[in-house]
DNA sequence: GTTCCTGCAAAAGATTTGCAGTGAC
DNA sequence: GTCACTGCAAATCTTTTGCAGGAAC
């Protein structure tokens, strides 16, 4: 396995293609509003809120309604395509890889709220320890830091 | 250092009184309400919600107008003497200990949402050295895992 | 007596839901 | 043609803020 990911590079069409493969399987219909948000969360790399990509949508495609984002959402997180995380008051999203793989963590300015991402091999291998250990199986993780980040300080 | 702690045993009273000689230390002024809720927080280990303890207050002491609660809950996020935890759409509050001593982690059930503390310290060592890897310096660190608990599978 | 703190109620922001119309199949 | 999907608006939930009265010092 292993191999080089992007955390910062271009959007990979990948997942965009396997999401909407998926959703055809597990019987939603596909539509323009749909598509479009599959692009924008597929676009990117790190997380977005409901009304970030709301945004990005109403310029790069044309306005969806808040309500049609946050019902897509809520079907990506049924079939496990994205990752929700829970940050300043508000639920982000991001693109989930297949089986979990090549998981990715956030840092968190103090300051500005900013969320970026970073990878470490030594924290799965303590977080995989630690599940076998716990009696509940764990499904997924999050590690959160906090700091401050290089434009605030 | 070292020595054990309860993660689920009886509440201490020595951060209630810490977190009260702090808030008189920053100028603040004591009241019954503001009492009220650093003894619901301390009287506990792990994390509540704003309604949580304004629930907890009803039944114990008296009831307190919502606002105050937030209000002092931002003190006490100021000085450094609460956690907070982004868990489920609402923000979550525990103790926190000095120097963060012995801090803890949390286990999210995805079926009835509950939160459980655990600690690990081969996670702990991980964030360390990761830390020191990082180039912005990371204040605080959460790991939460998702799964089901025992009482939901 | 001055200044901080409190409760209430209104406001603000995030998310969900009801409903009638539109589009996918 | 049927049923899912959409947008809008209303509802709900969490958190913040303005303000007048009361308490701490």
């Amino acid at each position: 396995m292993a191999g080089k990911h992007n955390l910062t590079g271009p959007p990979t069409s990948a997942w965009i293609e396997r999401a909407e493969a998926e959703l055809r399987a597990a019987g939603y219909r596909s539509s323009k509003p749909r598509s479009s948000v599959l692009e924008i969360i597929g676009g990117q790399n790190c997380v977005l809120t409901a009304h970030e990509i709301g945004d990005e949508m109403k310029r790069k495609r044309g306005r969806v309604g808040i309500a049609t984002i946050y019902r897509t959402l809520e079907i990506l997180d049924e079939l496990k395509l994205v990752q929700k995380l829970d940050v300043g008051g508000s639920t982000h999203y991001e693109p989930a890889l297949p089986g979990g793989a090549h998981h990715h963590h956030h840092f968190v300015c103090d300051e500005c709220g900013k969320v970026s991402p970073f990878e470490d091999e030594g924290l799965e291998r303590a977080i995989e320890k630690l599940g076998k250990r716990l009696k509940h199986p764990v499904r997924e993780h999050d590690v959160i830091l906090r700091g401050i980040c290089k434009t605030c300080a």
